[in-house]
DNA sequence: ACCGGATTTTCTTTCGAAAATCGGTGTCTT
DNA sequence: AAGACACCGATTTTCGAAAGAAAATCCGGT
């Protein structure tokens, strides 16, 4: 895509206050970024208030692109209202993150399906190099000891949504694109604390990897029933490791 | 759900000023319900572009209510946005009408496997109920000859989504139903011509209430194959018979 | 001490106007 | 005459402050 070479207003505004990035189209759809990715990383964890004058402090904004950006967010669901009490993180649960992971696996599987029935050589190419390049920085994040790096998991989780995507990429269903995206979203504020673990499990990270690649190879060798079947047992694993670790960190 | 008793202030303004109704919370969800209605009923044609002036002027609004709204329904896909060129009701093709039809056949098939293999007395007796209040008003609407009356088609989509919406209901998945309810509203903006038409084949509306019918009777005979497979025929056939309908209007 | 009810405080929500932007139009240069 | 550039009008986008609610606090009466 193009630079979008935007405002020199902006650019002079940022050069003399802040060395802030609005690299965006506009301050509306920047706040939109910021605040999902706030959230989305735990930074405003969740069930917790999200106060306008907070919101205007941290980033730097005004109301109306703060109102915009959150008005978008609610409608994903990633943030609630009430009347006139203001916006808060959406609450998590188990119960919420099985229904989100259960969801996933109806779109994603049936959108797998569709893509090794209809995907060509772009397709096998996307989902091999998606998987080859998460595979790298799974290793790097994984491969030294101690806590992850934050570049590394930024990384890490921009290539795992890109697998995952490129997965159903070929499914010719932009609704089935968009209800895995957003619920894939959804289910990454429950994963996140995982990624982030001390690397204290990494046979099981192992395995995950090694699961990811078994998908990737029956796919693009048109093995349906295998691969959705494969996916299927991914994330509903994945759904077990994450109740086991909130159940470790809150029971 | 208790009335809401909202604020002293707005009725008293009502009083004043107008005899306008705005019964919401805020100004926002109030804008929000009157354009989406607008939008949904076909007021506001698909691609026509929402120019703020205009809405301001069509419900007596300032600008910011109405740009809290045009964002939710943004995130919702009913209106679009361009940089900084202002909003259009999101275009519709029928491609994607097909989209939304076949993704709606996968999340409300499943959502009604469920809610057979769930459901209990109260749903069924949900199912039953809002067919028989969809064919009451089905009957009063196509009965007479003539165009039908502007209340009886508002009355008939009502009790249409919540038919749809109660084959569902017992499913026990939020995101299922969200996602189902999202499709419906999607695919309501291609059926309301049909709805509207002139009555003259009203042979085919009457296999479409005979056709759901079935569904329910299947449905809480708790066979569950056969209610599924006659949801997807019947959803199916709807987007043929859209799509000829655009072919006849258009081509 | 303790419970209603008014008041202050702290938010959100809404407004109206200022700032910025886009598309088009006319003019000037090559 | 063709292309580029700068202005103009129409719209969107953003701001700061006023207006409106909910929560918190404070006060007199029992």
């Amino acid at each position: 895509m193009p630079p979008t070479q935007p405002d020199a207003t902006r650019a002079r505004k940022a050069q003399a206050a802040e060395i802030e990035r609005p690299a965006e189209g506009t301050l509306g759809q920047h706040a939109y970024d910021c605040i999902r990715s706030d959230i989305l990383r735990g930074h405003f964890a969740p069930g917790s208030p999200l106060r306008l004058q907070a919101l205007k402090d941290r980033y730097g904004l005004s109301f109306s692109p703060l109102r915009e950006a959150l008005n978008r967010l609610q409608s994903e669901q990633l943030v609630s209202s009430v009347a006139a009490r203001g916006f808060r993180v959406t609450d998590i649960s188990v119960a919420e993150m099985w229904d989100a992971i259960e969801t996933r696996t109806l779109i994603d599987g049936e959108g797998l399906r569709r893509s090794i029935q209809r995907g060509d050589d772009d397709w096998e190419a996307q989902v091999l190099g998606t998987f080859h390049a998460l595979s790298r920085v799974f290793e790097r994040a994984f491969g030294q000891s101690g806590p992850i790096k934050d570049d590394d998991r930024d990384l890490l989780e921009t290539r795992h949504a890109a697998y995952h995507r490129s997965l159903i990429s070929a499914s010719g269903s932009d609704w089935m694109l968009r209800f895995s995206t957003q619920l894939y979203q959804q289910t990454q504020r429950y994963r996140w604390p995982f990624f982030s673990g001390e690397s204290g499990d990494a046979l099981l990270k192992q395995s995950y990897l090694a699961e990811h690649r078994e998908i990737a190879e029956h796919a693009v060798a048109r093995r349906e029933d295998e691969a959705v079947a494969l996916l299927a047992r991914s994330l509903h694993r994945t759904g077990e490791v994450i109740e086991e670790l909130h159940g470790a960190a809150k029971g």
